[in-house]
DNA sequence: GCATTTTTATGCAAATTGGTACAAAAAAAG
DNA sequence: CTTTTTTTGTACCAATTTGCATAAAAATGC
């Protein structure tokens, strides 16, 4: 059921004055500034000023820095689990379903802007993540959870007669996340997202042929 | 000719009051603070802890906080660069010069602590990319000279005969860097450099394979 | 011994940062 | 219309940060 409506589809608003905001927009722009410039790169001023929202809205909202930052971390995490899952389940040969993976990846790393950004967690929770036990932990989980689907995908594949019976699928999907962290690192550096494309093509080669 | 010495060899010290620092050391131990909590992280009071040089002996000495940063930079891939030629030309086995590369590789990344620090460039200027073009060439430069670099190795297996004749090369020096970008991220974000070894074996395996 | 040169050490000033107090504003409830 | 509830907006505070000014210290040259 959704929040505000009551049982019988009326919007009911709460008692007091509205919020000038959507939580979820502004969670996503504070997002995008920390995206840019990292985590301790990023002030309150810069938050507000992307969120249009003032400080105390944006505490009372989502807490402190660090807290805006792990839900921004946690979305991110889970729409880039999301589009993973889209790419992994729309069918195709390996080497199709790995392109399709490596593109919708690209697409996320890129944004539409000129200079990519790259990952969210490879570009600024790694930053962190020494001297912070909880991003560390949500990085590490992410990262296990991206090994373990695209595991899943090539022991499908080995038993698809795709690839070679004896096949390491756990080290294929090690080398898929792998690829996955040099796009981010290349991105965030100055290429292009052409020429990382044609980087993805070179690994899904060796993989497949 | 060493600064500091005479032609005939006798140690002659410049005019004034002596350094009471080690330039090298000093910009090592600035180094590992970045290393630890990233530039913006970290301020100019943790690096004057950290090498026990005073704010004005730092700043006569490196500049200001960023020249400080990119001559740490600097240094960081001339340190890495050294580290990769000596195990490219250890001879051995494609396989054993990869493990080679990546034993060296992790070495570094862990230093001997517990918990990895990762990749410098990886960990620190990745962050920093999207908005200094300083710090974003020379790590664009650096990944350049690693792809390169094992790119020729490569090539020379093909050539000794270590690796199909229409093996891409091009393509096995991409995915050699993205293992290196992979270890630098998940050393950072709590891997155990044993679990990290056995990574690098995989794709060992599967290049060499 | 005394002047000169270079580095060190203390301290400070302007700006930034993270967080919060407090009153005004905007809505519903009675 | 008044009260209650919740959010907004302004302002502020304490702490931190960066960079620099100035004087003391430590060496050499004469």
């Amino acid at each position: 059921m959704q929040i505000g409506t009551k049982k019988d589809g009326t919007p009911k608003r709460p008692r007091g004055r509205p919020r000038a905001y959507d939580p979820e927009t502004a969670l996503r722009r504070a997002a995008e500034a920390f995206w840019k410039t990292g985590y301790a790169g990023t002030s309150l001023d810069d938050i507000t000023a992307a969120t249009g929202m003032n400080r105390p809205s944006l505490s009372a909202a989502f807490g402190d820095k660090h807290q805006i930052y792990v839900k921004a971390l946690s979305a991110y995490w889970e729409y880039k689990f999301g589009a993973m899952r889209r790419a992994l389940e729309a069918g195709g040969t390996l080497a199709e379903t790995l392109m399709k993976v490596y593109d919708t990846t690209l697409s996320i790393y890129f944004a539409g802007e000129e200079q990519g950004l790259g990952c969210f967690v490879v570009g600024t929770a790694i930053t962190e993540a020494p001297g912070d036990v909880e991003v560390r932990n949500i990085v590490a989980k992410g990262f296990e959870k991206l090994d373990t689907d695209f595991e899943a995908r090539f022991k499908l594949a080995i038993a698809a007669g795709e690839l070679k019976p004896d096949a390491d699928p756990r080290a294929l999907a090690l080398l898929t996340t792998a690829t996955m962290h040099t796009l981010a690192v290349r991105a965030r550096s100055g290429s292009s997202q052409n020429e990382l494309r044609k980087l993805a093509q070179k690994v899904v080669n060796v993989i497949c042929g």
